[in-house]
DNA sequence: TAATTTAAAGACATTAAACTCTTAAATAGA
DNA sequence: TCTATTTAAGAGTTTAATGTCTTTAAATTA
């Protein structure tokens, strides 16, 4: 898969959090209900993102987590470099260790094209104004379609 | 990553082979030294395409294996098909079942674009093409650049 | 036929990703 | 201050991918 799970869960959550966008913390309780992820481990996940400065925790009764000022401006590719690292834009496609123009391996010329235009789709837009459109056109961000935005 | 490690590996033994192209089996010894491929992992990897019919084995002294006809017009995308299965090619960018133009995720309609773009980098040419330009352009199947096709 | 070379098959081991559980720390409200 | 609520932190488990080893079967050569 292109990412990985705990990649895909932070982004779900972290849309979740981008469609409410209303400066009140959510508990991962809650979010991992409404989303269908095991509780502890998004919470491992959002730590992650906590320490990086893309979400803000609160603990205590009514904490949770929200989006920081920097998650409110972050894209899905930062979202992925922060946890799946920058590898899926940076390595080789046949892993080979120092591929670049300088000593290319038989992918290189084509794959740098299609690396390109993954991260351009990351890219494009903001959490929010993903958040927004999948509001505005009832997206789903669940299996079951359980979440209403 | 986008490929697996097995798909990887399959890859640059094909690719390996495709270069060869003389009608000769080759070993697997000489091409997990030449590759820098674990002997025993690379065996289970091309048994795998040699049941998928994109590659022919023979037993005993001066054995190994080939490409088959089909393997010769095969693609990269035939290879990861063969080896990582079609998720890369039908799966949701957020892992949803079920997620397309029906009930869209988020994501659909950028990664559906996405995916086609992937998908058409790797359907673009045969083994033998590629591996008739690696050979022209001596470019690298190794991390050391050790094999000169 | 016997010895050698090679792939096939399957068991086994290691590693990393995915997931779970427990305890600690912070906060709120009674 | 006491209790409940919530995140933080860290240890532990499970599962799947990766990698290794041994045995078997097929083919060649002598």
């Amino acid at each position: 898969m292109l990412l990985s799970k705990s990649c895909v869960y932070g982004l779900r959550a972290a849309l979740y959090l981008a469609a409410k966008n209303d400066g009140e913390y959510h508990s991962l309780r809650e979010m991992s209900e409404e989303l269908n992820i095991s509780f502890h481990f998004l919470t491992k996940i959002l730590q992650q993102l906590t320490s990086d400065g893309l979400m803000e925790s609160y603990k205590g009764p009514n904490g949770g987590v929200k989006l920081s000022e920097k998650g409110k401006k972050a894209t899905l590719f930062d979202m992925v470099i922060a946890i799946d690292g920058p590898g899926l834009f940076t390595q080789c496609a046949l892993g080979l260790p120092g591929c670049g123009s300088q000593e290319p391996c038989p992918l290189h010329e084509s794959w740098i094209d299609t690396r390109a235009s993954i991260e351009n789709m990351l890219r494009r837009t903001t959490l929010i104004k993903i958040a927004e459109e999948g509001k505005a056109k009832h997206f789903r961000l669940t299996a079951e379609g359980k979440f209403s935005w």
